[in-house]
DNA sequence: GCCGTTTTCGGCCCGACTGTTTTCAGTCG
């Protein structure tokens, strides 16, 4: 009889052989090496990261070469990552470069070029060599470095630093949904959810809590902490287990009494701040809540249980109707669910179509057609406006005058050829230094919509920069000012801008701020989407997406302006063709 | 490292901005 050991043959995923290429780019690019190849490592990771199918599958089916921008020197390395996710050659590139020296090109302002110089000549292999070196101002002695690089390098890294500790959404998000789809797998466990400031949708996560109901809650736990995507366990014990993932980030898992599900997910949701306003709202109706369930005090001074299993009857028994999650922060939510008045918060299903997205023909990876046809099909939207860059934004292959027309005339071809979905002619137009637009208006006039985006000079004073916006919306050909702060998650701080005057200033004007849905950028915030709110500014939620797939990134956009209790009302692109058609003529 | 109706070798999207320069290198998108 033959037993079959299960070992388990650790492969590699899309994400993780993007990430791979990433770092093997990232590693070369300090070596000084040839920039193409470069070039060709970060190209791939970038076709991989967003493929739509399973690459290990491609890889059964031998057809790996068929990825643009996979020869035979990416396959094989593919083909070795996927079988024993190792390969000798990038194990060697890893052992000449040390993570601390990668880590420096985080920071923003230091390049490759200046790395690889800080590392060679001064030995710089770590963050803290880098700011003793700063400190000791030996740095100045050397050409082409002088007092700005230092005040520029020191605020790079307590920009990194403070950022370094939490998680993108759209990074937290998809390991939270990974891991709860493990363990949904271990034997007894009948429910998992995942709670705290994920399920809120915050835009940085620092933490993953997962709650579940189990048969067997030792065992569950015992299987959880075997999993293997976790890298240490800090703590476990029969109901309750603290780990650190792979990717770095901490998990906790409960496994809860069916009785007080409801309960804890709204304890361990939070945010602390609303979990005490409604404490609160309980000890005036003589109620203890708290992760176990809703208990009444007696007479006897004893607590009974009321109830716990359902989240809406915590909210009943203080009087409220029941409150989305990303609206938890106790800013004027529970007051409005007494009255039951909760705004009606937009959903996936209510968008219509996407208003930004570029295709190849300036710096997207998919063609008009097929950014057209997963759309229709995978998204079921009805419009979906390409918005592809213009000449001074130089890497993206931006489109001039002549190229815009031809991309007119193409887009009107294909809109004859469709049923029931709309192509709409746009164009990102960048705002140069001085406010002016890269495209004149004679061209602008012929597009259905135009953005208006900033891609350039971020370091001007705010006076400056806000005029410069301002003075772009005023065209009256540019409809939605795109990414309106400039900001990128744990990366870039938003460039100095009077937001709130660009806000007041479009709601005159009757522009749209747009609020971009790529995760790194949920730009505007949740903040800014409450203010446009109050101001009785309309939204449009975008993708900007690069990629076919990335259009699925709207997802990250609905949650972040659920969180700021935008409605579909508010949403352009939620409104159905004709009415937005109109809408956009008339601005 | 990829790619091919000018090519199997020799190209490979580049413009704006910053900070350091005194004419330009590095970074960013």
């Amino acid at each position: 009889m033959q037993f079959t050991l299960k070992r388990k043959i650790k492969t590699m995923d899309n994400r993780e052989i993007a990430q791979k290429f990433y770092k093997v780019a990232d590693i070369l690019e300090v070596l000084g090496q040839n920039q193409f190849r470069v070039n060709a490592y970060r190209r791939a990771a970038q076709t991989i990261e967003s493929l739509p199918e399973d690459i290990n599958e491609l890889y059964k089916q031998n057809k790996l070469t068929e990825i643009p921008g996979i020869g035979a020197g990416l396959k094989e390395k593919i083909e070795e990552l996927i079988t024993s996710a190792h390969s000798k050659e990038i194990d060697d590139l890893e052992k000449k470069v040390p993570i601390g020296v990668l880590e420096l090109l985080s920071i923003e302002g230091l390049g490759p070029k200046k790395v690889k110089f800080l590392n060679s000549k001064l030995h710089i292999n770590s963050i803290n060599d880098l700011i003793k070196l700063i400190k000791s101002h030996r740095l100045l002695k050397f050409k082409g470095w002088g007092e700005k690089s230092e005040i520029n390098i020191l605020q790079g890294v307590e920009q990194y630093k403070k950022f370094s500790e939490r998680l993108p959404l759209g990074i937290a998000l998809p390991i939270a949904e990974e891991l709860a789809e493990k363990i949904k797998n271990i034997p007894g466990v009948k429910r998992v959810e995942i709670c705290g400031s994920i399920r809120r949708r915050r835009e940085t996560i620092g933490d993953l809590d997962l709650l579940a109901i189990s048969a067997h809650p030792e065992k569950t736990i015992n299987s959880f902490v075997h999993l293997s995507v976790i890298k240490q366990v800090k703590a476990s014990g029969p109901t309750k287990a603290n780990v650190v993932l792979k990717q770095g980030i901490e998990a906790d898992l409960r496994v809860i009494k069916p009785e007080s599900f409801g309960a804890a997910m709204n304890y361990f949701t939070g945010s602390k701040a609303h979990n005490i306003h409604i404490r609160k709202l309980g000890q005036a109706r003589n109620l203890k809540i708290n992760e176990y369930g809703v208990f009444k005090k007696e007479k006897s001074g004893k607590f009974k249980f009321l109830t716990g299993a359902e989240e809406i009857n915590v909210f009943k028994s203080v009087g409220l109707s029941y409150i989305p999650p990303e609206i938890r922060e106790d800013e004027g939510e529970i007051e409005l669910a007494k009255q039951n008045k909760l705004p009606r918060l937009i959903e996936d299903k209510d968008i219509k179509g996407d208003l930004q997205c570029h295709s190849e023909a300036s710096d997207g990876a998919d063609s008009i057609e097929e950014l057209v046809a997963y759309a229709q099909k995978v998204m079921g939207y009805k419009y979906l406006a390409i918005t592809d860059h213009t000449p001074s934004v130089g890497v993206t292959h931006g489109l001039n005058p002549k190229r815009v027309l031809e991309q007119i005339k193409k887009i009107d071809r294909l809109n004859k050829k469709l049923r029931n979905f709309r192509i709409l002619k746009g164009m990102e137009v960048d705002i140069k230094a001085d406010g002016q637009l890269d495209l004149p208006d004679e061209i602008l006039k012929k597009l259905d919509v135009v953005i208006a985006a900033i891609h350039t000079g971020f370091k001007q004073p705010t006076e400056i920069m806000t005029e410069r916006i301002i003075k772009a919306i005023r065209n009256p050909y540019v409809k939605i000012l795109a990414h309106p702060t400039g900001r990128i998650i744990n990366k870039r701080m938003p460039y100095n801008v009077d937001i709130e005057k660009v806000i007041l200033e479009a709601k005159k004007l009757n522009k749209i701020l747009e609020l971009n849905a790529y995760w790194n950028r949920l730009d505007l915030n949740d903040v800014n989407l409450k203010l446009v709110k109050k101001i009785g500014l309309k939204n449009v939620i975008n993708t900007d997406a690069h990629a076919r797939v990335e259009l699925k990134n709207m997802r990250y956009g609905v949650m972040t302006a659920r969180r700021g209790w935008v409605e579909a009302k508010d949403v352009i692109n939620a409104w159905p063709m004709e009415r937005l058609l109109k809408f956009l003529k008339k601005t």
